[in-house]
DNA sequence: ACCTGAACACCGTTCAAGT
DNA sequence: ACCTGAACACCGTTCAAGT
């Protein structure tokens, strides 16, 4: 709990945000820490005592989007099912390709409790259930669909971003969503 | 055309091919190549001197296995159009899957001709451009589907067996064909 | 309470010197 | 014709010493 942090420490911590953030977006998650340090006129031992490792400082950087993320994934609630689901993967994709290796963190991160993304991959997974569910309620999608299958298309529809294109990977996205819904072929929703 | 190779230097090509397919396996593609040459008995220099980079060490590698996977392609032609997919995007994501970092290189190789694996992708891609138009033809596949769709999804698939499960994996690749079939609900594939 | 930067262990890549 | 290994430039991470 600490409370008032020193004015330079703070000042370091926000700096450190600051360029994170652009190195991220310029270079991927992957980009070297010492440059960032570099950038942030600080010295790497700084860095490490905001932030222990890579992740906590890519969590950091993200908190205020993630927040932003859950609440208009709750506004969809109002949604019709279909619409809710294409929406919310929608988001989550965009949002998961804010930078180049964050798809990879986030499929990481669902099973991994000592990661610092741990907390938000959970949450997304949580208001997919919830979409997911009121879907198969509602006939609309198939019954054995999962969270965990909409939390990997998710995923898998961010990391195509990154490797060939958002147009290729909506392409992806919108044709799996096609095949988790009920139709002729598919085992019909009845509850 | 170096016709016949000195005695000392085929067995370090070799002994280097072994040990980076064993380091690959256990580590993935992204592994030290001065922890592959140091298991071969070897300087660093001489694994550089075989294998100008990494993509070529991998290329090399893979040289074999490729050769399987193309003529089992091949070899589907006299499938139903369907199960032929179906069947040809299960040994891509298997094949492409054999190291941890592969499905990223085979994404980002087919874009890049300087790429040592980008041949393998073309053929790779050729094969299910041949599957997919025949499927089409035949009415099975959505007319709008395309050889880039098919690509995608067998490296979308891959990326997903390292990051979560192959149970998963092979969910989100059913789930996708599901959807580039021909429905009720998408456009028929007259021709 | 926080910052600094040297220290350690590691890596990719090159290339002069050897055989 | 090929191999060697030192050299260079870089990195993640820690921690004693400072203020």
């Amino acid at each position: 709990m600490s409370r008032r942090p020193r004015a330079d420490a703070r000042r370091n911590h926000d700096r450190l945000l600051a360029e994170a953030d652009a190195v991220f977006r310029e270079q991927g998650t992957g980009a070297s820490l010492e440059g960032i340090a570099r950038r942030a006129d600080v010295a790497v031992g700084t860095l490490y005592g905001h932030f222990p490792n890579r992740r906590a400082l890519v969590g950091a950087v993200l908190r205020e989007r993630n927040e932003a993320l859950f609440d208009a994934g709750e506004a969809l609630a109002g949604k019709a099912p279909e619409e809710a689901l294409r929406q919310w993967v929608d988001l989550v994709v965009s949002h998961a390709a804010t930078y180049r290796g964050l798809a990879e963190l986030l499929a990481d991160g669902i099973d991994d409790e000592a990661s610092e993304l741990h907390a938000s991959c959970t949450r997304m997974a949580d208001i997919g259930e919830q979409i997911v569910s009121r879907a198969i309620e509602a006939g609309t999608v198939r019954p054995d669909v999962t969270a965990a299958d909409v939390f990997t298309l998710m995923n898998a529809g961010a990391w195509t971003r990154e490797h060939a294109s958002a147009e290729q990977a909506a392409r992806l996205v919108s044709y799996t969503i096609d095949g988790l819904l009920v139709s002729d072929r598919s085992p019909q929703g009845a509850v």
